[in-house]
DNA sequence: TGGATATTTGGACAATGACCTAATTAACGA
DNA sequence: TCGTTAATTAGGTCATTGTCCAAATATCCA
C-alpha cells in the first residue's frame, strides 16, 4: 500500500522537473497540473498541499544523500572528495530545494524538524571522515580544526548553488562544480601533508 | 523634489522592521499598510508595487555597504576584520534581504542587474585590500590564492546569514558573528605571517 | 482666494493555494 | 461477473495576495 503509484511517481517527476527550471514559487499547482495533463483536485488526491510536495521531494533528497554520506572505512583523500563530489550532484538534481532553502525552512515546519535532527549526525559523518583523513596521514589538524573544516564545507555544500545562480549563471553545471570543489580543496590544502597535498593537487589545476 | 518625504522614510523603515521579523515574503501590503495606519492604496502611491519598496532597500544597503567597503589606504589584519565586520552588521540590519537573496534576484530584474555590476567592483576593492596585506607583510599568498580568499569570502559574506537562521538560530546576533569572522580568520590563517598570525589570535579566542 | 498639484481613500481585479462535493471511470479480488 | 475500492474528473467556492484605478481630500503657491 504504501508503494508509489505510477502517477505519483510521474507527478513528483514532473514537480521536480518544472520547480528546477522555474523555481517552487513560480510553478502553480493548476501549471503543474497542466504539465501533467491531470485536473488540479487529482494532484490533490495525492499530494493535498503544496507543501506536501515539497515535502516529498525533500525526503528524496535526503535519501540520496542518505546513501551518499556515510562513515567512509577507509578514508583516502580521493575517496573524500569524491563523496562529496556526489553530493554535489545530488544538490544538483534537486536544485530547486536548495535555491529555496532558507525559505522552505521557514514556511514547511515538517522539513523544517527533519532537517535539524540529520544535521547533526551528517556533520558528525563529515567530522569522522575528516578525522579518517587525519589518521590515514593526508592531513594534519587538531579538533579545533577539524570543527572549522567541518562546519566550513557544511557552509560551502548549502550554498554553492545558490551562489553560482547568482555568480556563474553562465557556467556549466560541471564547471560550476569543479569552482566549489576547488574551493574545498583550498581550504584543506594548509592541513594537507605531502602525501595529501598528492591527491589535492589534481583537484587544484585550472 | 527627490527629498524622501516623511512618510516615504516612514514606509520605508516599517517595512525594513516587518520585514526584518517575518520575513518579506510573510509580510503583505495589508499588513504593513496596517502597521503604517494607512490604507494599501497610499503605500504604492509611494512604491507602487511591492518590488518597488524591496528595491528601494536594496539600495539601501548598497548604499551602505558602498560606505563600507572601500580601499583602504593602509591595509591592516585589524582595519580589514574591522571592515568585514560592519560589513556583517549591514547586512544585519538588512536581513530579510539577506535571507530572501536567491529569491529577489530571480525576481526582480532590477536588483538582479545592479548587483551583478556592483559585484564585480566590491571584488576587486576585497582583492586590492588582500593584496594590501600582502604587501603590508600580514600574509604571504600569491595571485590564485588571493582569489581563492576573495571568492571564499565573497561566499561567507553573502550567506553567512542565511545559515545562521538555519543552524544557529540560538545564537545571539553577536555570536553568529563572531563564529563567522572566526571561520574568516581561520582561512586567513595559513597564509598569515608571524606579524599576521598575532593580529588574527584574537578573533580565533573562543 | 482659486486652481493646480500632491496625497489619500475605498473598492475592484486577477491569480494563487486550499478545499469541497458529486459523478464518473479504472482496477481488482471474491 | 459483480461489487468494492481506488483513481480521476469536473465544477465550484473561499480567503489571501499583489496590483490597479477613479474619486475624494488635502496642500500649497500664484
Amino acid at each position: 500500500m504504501e508503494s508509489k503509484s505510477p502517477t505519483e511517481k510521474k507527478i513528483v517527476q514532473t514537480a521536480l522537473k518544472l520547480f528546477n527550471e522555474s523555481g517552487i514559487e513560480y510553478v502553480g499547482m493548476r501549471e503543474l497540473a497542466t504539465a501533467l495533463e491531470m485536473r488540479v483536485g487529482n494532484l490533490t488526491y495525492y499530494f493535498p498541499t503544496k507543501d506536501d510536495l515539497v515535502n516529498r521531494l525533500s525526503l528524496d533528497l535526503a535519501e540520496e544523500n542518505s546513501k551518499t554520506i556515510v562513515t567512509l572505512g577507509q578514508v583516502t583523500m580521493k575517496a573524500f572528495f569524491s563523496m562529496l563530489q556526489q553530493v554535489f550532484r545530488n544538490h544538483h538534481k534537486y536544485r530547486c530545494l536548495m535555491l529555496s532553502f532558507v525559505h522552505i525552512m521557514q514556511q514547511n515546519p515538517i522539513i523544517a524538524k527533519r532537517y535539524g535532527k540529520i544535521q547533526t549526525s551528517r556533520n558528525e559523518t563529515w567530522s569522522k571522515n575528516i578525522q579518517g583523513l587525519r589518521e590515514g596521514k593526508f592531513i594534519s589538524a587538531d579538533t579545533v580544526e577539524v570543527d572549522f573544516l567541518v562546519s566550513t564545507i557544511a557552509l560551502i555544500a548549502r550554498f554553492w548553488i545558490s551562489e553560482a545562480n547568482l555568480s556563474y549563471k553562465n557556467l556549466s553545471e560541471e564547471q560550476q562544480q569543479q569552482h566549489y570543489t576547488r574551493m574545498i580543496a583550498r581550504i584543506f590544502l594548509p592541513y594537507a601533508t605531502a602525501k595529501g597535498k598528492r591527491d589535492l593537487m589534481p583537484l587544484l589545476v585550472l
